[in-house]
RNA sequence: GCGGCUGUAGUCUAGUCUGGUUAGGACUUGGGCCUUCCAAGCCUACGACCCGGGUUCAAAUCCCGGCAGCCGCACCA
C-alpha cells in the first residue's frame, strides 16, 4: 500500500513519527522529526504569503489555555461534548440521547443529564446488545481540562480552536482597522480535542495546528472586490443537493457556481478558489481536491453555508483538511452578551437618514415620586421601547401595563408626554458577520507527503516530489568519488552555500547512485557533484531531481542559478 | 470505551505451536577498499525479543495485566 510507504519513509528519513515513541506512544500525538518540522514550516511561511501577504490579513497570536468564561460563551463548555451511557454488564458505550432517540423517538434534544438518566430508567431502555441496565448518564467533554493558579482556583481549557482567541479581541482589532470592514485577522496555533479513541494517525490528532483566518464582513455586502478576476476559475464542488440526490460533484465555475446560487456569497467562492490555488502550490493536485458542502443536518447552528475542502487518501477516503464556514455573527453576538462588551461595529450610511419618530418625554415631576426607586429601570426600558403602542394605549386605555422581570408598573398619562422628533441617523451598529477558512495543518502536511511520493519505476526509485519551494533541503553536495581531493572541493562549495543562505547537504557515503538515491527520496530538487575535471575548468555538475537531467555550470555562478532555479525565476533546461 | 487480530534492530523477517547453545538472515545506516554520474561488488562495525508481573532449574516462546498498531462497533463542536 502507498500509504504504508509514505509513513515509512516518513519515519525512516525524519519527517513524522508517533511521539512518545519509548514509553509505547500515546494515541493521537505526533512528533514533526527534522525534515518534518522544516517541512511544516515551509507550509506555514507560504500560508501566510498568502493571507497576510496577499490579502492583506494581520496574524495575532493569543495563548493556548483559556479561562472558562470563553468557552462558556463561544458554547464550547456545554456543546462540545456528548451525553454518554455504558451498559453496566457488556460495557459497551452510547451517546444517551442517540440511544432514547433510537428506542423510544423521542426528541431529546436539549435535556439535562438528570433528564436523560430519568427516561432511561422511566421507559425501562436497556443495552441494545445484551439487554442489561445502563448507567447514569454522564458528560464526556472533547476538551483538556486545567486548573489556573497555584490554589487551583479557576478553570481552564486547552483552546478547541484557535478562532476564538480573535474574536476576544474584537474591540482592539476593530481599533486597529480604524473601524472600517471588511478585515482578516489570522492565527497559526496549536488547538486542542481529547478525542475518545484517534485512530487514523496524523489525521485525527489530540493536539494539532490550525491556520485560521477570521474575515470580518459587512453582512450586507458580501461581494468580493477580486471577484471579477476569478469568475471564470473551475472548481469542482459537491453541493448539498447533489449529496442527498446521490449525484457527483461538478466542475463548474465560480461564476456560475454563484449564480445558480450552489455558493451563497461571492467572498465564500473567492475563499474556496484561493485555498485549491494554495493546495496547488504545495504540490496537492487537483485532480485529489473537491468541495464538498455541509448538508443542512450537519451544520453547526451558527453556520448559515460551509464548505469542507476534501483531499482524497488512499486509506482514509475523503478527508477534510480546511473547513470553509461563514459563521454570521454568532460569536460576536454570544460574546457581547456573556461579557457585557459591544463588540458591534459602527456603519455608516452612503447619506445620514433623517428619521421622524415619536418619543416618550417622562414628566419627571411625577415620575420619580411614583416610581421612586424603580424609575431609572423603568426610564432605561422606556428608552428603547414602541412609543407609538405606549400612546395607543394611554389614549385608550388611559393606561399602559409596562412589565420588568417579574414587576407590572402601571403608567399612567401624567407620567409621561409624547413628542414627534426629528433626528439624522447617520448610521447604525451591526454585528459583522465571520468568514472563516479554517486549515487542518497536520493533515496538510499528511497531504503534500501522501500526494507528492512517486514511484518512478523507470528509475527504479520512490521519492517526495516537493514542489522546490517547500522542499526541506534545498540542495544536496556531491564529490563523485569518495577522493579527498573531490570530498574537500565538495565541502567547500556546500559550505558556501549555507553561508548564502541556502539548506544544504553533503554527502560522500555510498557511491553516487546511492547518493542520489538518497537525496531524491527526501525531495531535495537540485543536486550539485565535483567530479576531476572541476579542479581543472571549475566547472560542476547540476541535476534536476524530476527528470535526471544535467548541466555543467561554473562553481562561481552556483549560487546565482540555484536562488533562480527554486524561485522559479529560471527554468532548469533554460540554463546556460 | 468494547470485541477480534498483531507486536523480534531503522525496515522486512526466521525462531514462538512443542520453553533449553552466543536470537539467525536480508535490506538500510556508519567506517574502509574499489569505482569517472544514478541504490553494483568486497571487508568491517553498530543495531532487536513492546512494557510489567507470574509459572519454571530455564521464557522471545506458556499464563495474567498494561501499552501500542490494524480491523469492526461506538464516538468525531
Amino acid at each position: 500500500m502507498k500509504h504504508d510507504k509514505v509513513m515509512n519513509v516518513a519515519k525512516k528519513r525524519g519527517f513524522l513519527w508517533s511521539s512518545f515513541e519509548i514509553y509505547a506512544g500515546v494515541a493521537g500525538f505526533y512528533d514533526y522529526g527534522p525534515l518534518g518540522a522544516i517541512l511544516k514550516n515551509s507550509i506555514i511561511n507560504k500560508w501566510k504569503n498568502f493571507y497576510i501577504v496577499k490579502e492583506g490579513f494581520y496574524e495575532i497570536e493569543s495563548p493556548t489555555v483559556m479561562p472558562e468564561e470563553v468557552l462558556k460563551a463561544s458554547g464550547h463548555v456545554d456543546n462540545f461534548t456528548d451525553p454518554m451511557t455504558e451498559c453496566k454488564e457488556c460495557l459497551e458505550v452510547y451517546r444517551a440521547d442517540h440511544i432514547i432517540e433510537e428506542m423510544i423517538n423521542r426528541d431529546v434534544e436539549g435535556l439535562s443529564n438528570e433528564e436523560l438518566t430519568q427516561i432511561i430508567s422511566e421507559e425501562k431502555i436497556l443495552c441494545p446488545r445484551c439487554g442489561n441496565h445502563l448507567t447514569r448518564v454522564w458528560n464526556y467533554n472533547l476538551m483538556f481540562q486545567t486548573l489556573i493558579g497555584a490554589k487551583g482556583k479557576k478553570t481552564g481549557y486547552m483552546r478547541p480552536e484557535t478562532a476564538q482567541g480573535i474574536f476576544i479581541p474584537f474591540k482592539r482589532l476593530l481599533r486597529f482597522f480604524r473601524g472600517k470592514l471588511p478585515f482578516g485577522v489570522v492565527q497559526v496555533g496549536k488547538a486542542y480535542r481529547n478525542e475518545i479513541s484517534p485512530r487514523q494517525g496524523v489525521i485525527r490528532l489530540r493536539e494539532f495546528t490550525q491556520a485560521e483566518a477570521e474575515i470580518f464582513v459587512n453582512p450586507e455586502d458580501k461581494t468580493h472586490e477580486k471577484f471579477d478576476e476569478i469568475k471564470g476559475k473551475m472548481l469542482k464542488l459537491y453541493s448539498g443537493e447533489v449529496q442527498l440526490a446521490e449525484g457527483e460533484p461538478v466542475e463548474i465555475s465560480a461564476g456560475d457556481a454563484l449564480d445558480e446560487g450552489i455558493v451563497s456569497s461571492q467572498i465564500l467562492i473567492y475563499q474556496l478558489y484561493i485555498a485549491q490555488k494554495f493546495l496547488r502550490e504545495i504540490g496537492i493536485p487537483d485532480e485529489v481536491i473537491r468541495f464538498r458542502q455541509h448538508l443542512p443536518t450537519e451544520m453547526a447552528h451558527y453556520a448559515i453555508d460551509c464548505w469542507d475542502v476534501e483531499v482524497y487518501t488512499e486509506r482514509y477516503g475523503w478527508v477534510e483538511i480546511i473547513g470553509i464556514a461563514d459563521r454570521t455573527d454568532f460569536d460576536l453576538k454570544s460574546h457581547t452578551e456573556h461579557s457585557n462588551e459591544d463588540l458591534r461595529v459602527f456603519i455608516e450610511y452612503d447619506e445620514p437618514k433623517q428619521i421622524k419618530k415619536l418619543a416618550i418625554k417622562p414628566n419627571m415631576s411625577k415620575f420619580g415620586p411614583s416610581f421612586k426607586g424603580d424609575a431609572p429601570k423603568i426610564l432605561k426600558v422606556l428608552e428603547n421601547i414602541d412609543a407609538k403602542g405606549v400612546k395607543k394605549s394611554i389614549e385608550n386605555d388611559k393606561m399602559f401595563n409596562l412589565q420588568i422581570e417579574d414587576n407590572t408598573f402601571e403608567l399612567l398619562p401624567e407620567h409621561v408626554n409624547f413628542v414627534e422628533i426629528e433626528e439624522v441617523v447617520r448610521g447604525e451598529k451591526i454585528f459583522p458577520h465571520v468568514i472563516e477558512p479554517s486549515y487542518g495543518l497536520d493533515r496538510i502536511v499528511f497531504s503534500v507527503l501522501l500526494h507528492t511520493f512517486t514511484e518512478d519505476e523507470e528509475n527504479e526509485r520512490e521519492y517526495f516530489k516537493l514542489p522546490k519551494d517547500i522542499a526541506p533541503v534545498e540542495v544536496s553536495v556531491f564529490p563523485l568519488l569518495n577522493k579527498e581531493q573531490l570530498r574537500e572541493e565538495a565541502l567547500k562549495i556546500k559550505n558556501d552555500l549555507r553561508e548564502k543562505g541556502f539548506i544544504a547537504e553533503f554527502d560522500a557515503s555510498g557511491t553516487i547512485g546511492r547518493r542520489y538515491a538518497r537525496s531524491d527520496e527526501i525531495g531535495v530538487p537540485y543536486a550539485i557533484t565535483v567530479d576531476h575535471d572541476s579542479i581543472d575548468d571549475n566547472k560542476v555538475t547540476i541535476r534536476n531531481r524530476d527528470n535526471l537531467k544535467q548541466k555543467r555550470i561554473l562553481i562561481s555562478d552556483i549560487a546565482g542559478i540555484l536562488d533562480s532555479l527554486l524561485k522559479s525565476r529560471l527554468e532548469f533546461d533554460d540554463i546556460n
